[in-house]
DNA sequence: CGTTTGACTACGC
DNA sequence: CGCGTAGCCAAAC
């Protein structure tokens, strides 16, 4: 499946998807992985453990001059996944803070209040059909 | 062409 | 909670 032009195909799917995260949200690379439709040629159990990581490995990749708010896609944990003290860890959490999101004392983003449910969630978001996320 | 390296996760201790 | 590990493979060296 992930071998050309399919890999291609998944790459675009993830930057698709990642393009519609609103800023204020955000998701992580399963839950990306997850929206993406099942490929009946892989073996799901395979595609669970790998597609997280295709994930990244997309982004990674992102087309130099293709603008996507890449920095919204963080780890299972809650985590930035760039080496702590990194300049791409320190440039993601910036552009997260600066999208108003709010890291506890451990560097940890809350899903509860930041998790974006998918393109359809937010499309009600942009249609203020959903009352905003309220504190715990 | 063989080896190393990942922007991951779930699970066990 | 934190830390280690298996699962698994395309890219990058």
């Amino acid at each position: 499946m992930f071998n050309p032009p399919n890999a291609k195909s998944f790459f675009e799917k993830v930057w698709d998807i990642v393009l519609q995260i609103p800023a204020g949200r955000v998701s992580s690379y399963g839950q990306i992985a997850s929206m993406i439709p099942p490929d009946e040629n892989i073996e799901p159990a395979r595609m669970r453990s790998l597609a997280p990581r295709w994930v990244g490995t997309a982004l990674r990749k992102t087309p130099r001059g293709k603008s996507i708010p890449w920095h919204r896609v963080i780890n299972s944990q809650g985590t930035i996944s760039f080496p702590p003290g990194s300049p791409q860890a320190e440039e993601q959490r910036r552009l997260l803070e600066q999208d108003g999101i709010i890291f506890d004392s451990s560097g940890k983003v809350n899903f509860r209040l930041y998790a974006w449910e998918g393109p359809d969630h937010d499309y009600l978001l942009h249609h203020n059909l959903l009352p905003p996320k309220e504190l715990t």
